[in-house]
DNA sequence: AAAAACCGCGCC
DNA sequence: AAAGGGCGCGGTTTTT
């Protein structure tokens, strides 16, 4: 840290981690441990007196978490040898009798695995702006870190911070027997697994409070908040957990994480019975073991490979800018302002008053399918190849071979259970539900690769949405073309073009898809005529498009029925409900529910009940029947294994069963005529 | 200097 | 009457 130009809350965090802690006694400030503190910390808060003096006199109003635990009549025991270990965890155990114990850990890096800082260039090779990325996740990671407090309470008036230096997991052996609480359990889960614990009896408050609360309020400060009008400090969240001496503000505050688990656990398990959300937090804890393997195992991913593929993206780059400059004589943009500016002196006066304009801001759209807009001038073909291959080598590029783990040299990405307020999960550190596909990037999935002696199994549900559309509005004739095993996009074409299915052709049937994709989530005609371009480079006039949707719904009354009938139910109820119990309160939503969410997310939120059903339908399997296999990816409606050869049909056979099952258990009397597909091959090129 | 907002775009 | 939904991430621009 540079001191000088530091925040006041930066310093006082470095002389906390150091060890010392503070009191405002008045005008005094009274300082402990002051002689740990680094001398330019203290020269620093020295000179900085009165800021530090209005800081900690600012929270000194909010409790601190020894003042939360007071009030909650808890005292927090540290403990540091066995002896006293065993002693204060029956005390635990006996405090939570028949009930779950909460629990929390804090991790740290261990030795030899040190944090090291990485500058970031732009493309221009100039140093990226914006905070300084600091590498210090490594904390958080089941291989290069290790647990150095535990903390267990079961409800009585203490709770036990266990010293994971000095005392012995084989003590700590009741514990793994007894139902836990925990908050954002798939987090402890990948640390105990590294350490050959498996615990089976385990609930989680965050799954819990995100279906109480909304997705985006599921962390334990906003639920501890909610729940029990607790303000929980997070400002040592980052404190240095590997000091030999740990402060007493350090201890506090795990412990209070422990108790408010508990405690929230207490409000938030009957309120998911009373309000119907119990089955809902049941299928998404029990997926939770499934995205802790997946992110443990990780997928195999081909380094070289990857690297000759940015190498050639920056060839291509290279010569698109070429091609660029040839046919302008002048650099190409660098930036969209630049961008905006060239269009602004480059289109006709006419086109440039009609040139589509950001929302926010109104400025000139640069996107690609805006871009395309203006084909005819010769420069444009150059600035789309540009534009892709920086978007490949800024986002597919460099930052994912830096996610390839040094230990593993696997790809271990960070699954969200439930991620989504539909229920869908969602993937990030790197996000592999977003690596470009074939249209963008011809062969890049090819990087993702089986080691020798194994191979990749992919399953997909055909046309899930569309299916699960079909069953929930009831709609016969939309169920009958998937009974009878037929292709919607092709009937739908016929439709359109008032012909016999046998003469449509393959541009045809694609251009039937944005109606049959637009029309079950409440696309209107300009959205139809806007999306069949933007996804499908499919020009739509907005005439036709109107004619589309009423040929469609024409063929799928029923649908368009439940569409509007369901959209009133949740605008009445002022919630959307979701699948097995999932909902989206009105108020969780900055301007209310809107119709289109009234559509799609019924239909996207139970696609992703039968997606989790079957990851823990497949995961349990795998290990009943000792497969030598692991889940390796999800992509909301593909999911990828990674098998050994001996063991691949057998996993096809339970990927493909667990699958269909879990679709009928979601959507009972569902046709399951070719629902599921699985494919294998040595790289996720090949499953497409 | 850092944070927030915005835009654009990859996937389903 | 009309109404694409859900993400994560990189980069730029504006605000603090």
């Amino acid at each position: 840290m540079v001191i000088a130009v530091a925040g006041i809350a930066d310093i006082i965090h470095e002389a906390r981690s150091a060890g010392a802690s503070f009191e405002v006694l008045g005008p005094d400030i009274i300082v402990t441990g002051a002689a740990a503190i680094p001398p330019e910390v203290r020269g620093a808060l020295k000179l900085r007196r009165d800021e530090l003096l209005k800081y900690l006199a600012a929270a000194d109003i909010a409790p601190s978490s020894s003042d939360l635990l007071k009030r909650a009549g808890v005292d927090v025991a540290y403990i540091e040898d066995d002896g006293a270990a065993a002693m204060v965890l029956a005390e635990i155990l006996a405090d939570a009798g028949e009930g779950p114990v909460g629990l929390d850990v804090e991790t740290t890096a261990r030795p030899g695995f040190h944090i090291h800082h990485q500058i970031k260039l732009t493309k221009r090779g100039a140093r990226v702006t914006g905070p300084k990325k600091k590498n210090d996740k490594i904390g958080l990671d089941p291989r290069r870190a290790e647990v150095r407090l535990i903390q267990v309470y079961g409800g009585g008036d203490q709770c036990v911070v266990f010293d994971m230096r000095k005392v012995s997991w084989a003590t700590l052996a009741p514990l793994w027997q007894h139902r836990l609480v925990i908050h954002n359990v798939q987090f402890e889960l990948g640390f105990l697994l590294t350490c050959g614990l498996r615990p089976e009896h385990f609930e989680c408050t965050m799954q819990a409070a995100g279906l109480m609360l909304g997705v985006h309020r599921r962390g334990l400060a906003a639920a501890a908040q909610e729940y029990l009008g607790w303000e929980i400090p997070k400002d040592l969240q980052k404190s240095d957990w590997g000091s030999t001496e740990l402060s007493e503000d350090q201890i506090t505050y795990a412990a209070l994480d422990a108790v408010a688990a508990l405690h929230l656990w207490f409000k938030l398990e009957p309120d998911l019975r009373e309000r119907g959300r119990w089955n809902a937090y049941v299928l998404q804890r029990d997926a939770i073991p499934a995205a802790v393997e997946m992110e443990r195992v990780g997928i195999g991913v081909d380094l070289r490979a990857l690297d000759v593929k940015i190498k050639q993206w920056g060839y291509a780059l290279a010569a698109a800018r070429k091609n660029w400059e040839k046919e302008t004589d002048i650099f190409p943009p660098a930036t969209p302002n630049e961008t905006r500016g060239w269009l602004a002196s480059n289109l006709d006066p006419d086109v440039l008053a009609a040139w589509p304009r950001t929302d926010k801001t109104d400025q000139l759209s640069t996107s690609a399918s805006n871009l395309e807009r203006a084909a005819h001038l010769p420069a444009i073909q150059p600035l789309l190849e540009i534009k892709r291959l920086e978007k490949l080598l800024s986002s597919f590029g460099p930052s994912l071979r830096n996610a390839v783990h040094p230990v593993t040299g696997r790809i271990h990405a960070n699954y969200l259970v439930a991620g989504t307020k539909s229920g869908r999960w969602s993937c990030k550190s790197p996000n592999l539900q977003q690596i470009p596909g074939e249209r963008l990037a011809p062969g890049f999935r090819s990087i993702f690769r089986a080691p020798p002696g194994r191979v990749l199994i992919g399953a997909d549900y055909s046309q899930m949405e569309l299916r699960a559309a079909a069953e929930i509005s009831g709609d016969e004739a939309l169920r009958q073309i998937y009974a009878d095993g037929r292709d919607l996009h092709r009937i739908t074409a016929a439709a359109t073009a008032g012909v016999r299915l046998e003469e449509i052709t393959k541009e045809q049937r694609n251009r039937a898809k944005p109606v049959n994709f637009g029309s079950i989530y409440g696309m209107g005609a300009p959205g139809l005529a806007a999306s069949a371009w933007n996804n499908y480079r499919v020009e739509m006039s907005l005439v036709k498009a109107e004619q589309a949707l009423a040929a469609f719904f024409r063929k799928f009354s029923r649908l368009r029925m439940w569409m509007r009938n369901n959209a009133d139910a949740c605008q009445r109820r002022h919630r959307i409900e979701i699948g097995i119990g999932r909902v989206v309160e009105d108020a969780w939503e900055p301007e209310g529910i809107r119709y289109t969410q009234c559509c799609n997310l019924p239909v996207q939120g139970a696609c992703a009940d039968a997606m989790m059903r079957a990851v823990a339908g497949i995961h349990r399997r795998i290990h009943a029947e000792q497969v030598d296999a692991a889940l390796v990816a999800q992509v909301h409606d593909e999911i990828i294994i990674e098998s050994s050869v001996p063991d691949a049909e057998r996993v096809r056979v339970i990927m493909k069963d667990e699958m269909i099952t879990a679709f009928v258990a979601t959507f009972p009397g569902a046709q399951t005529t070719a629902l599921v597909e699985v494919k294998t091959g040595k790289s996720w090129a090949e499953l497409k």
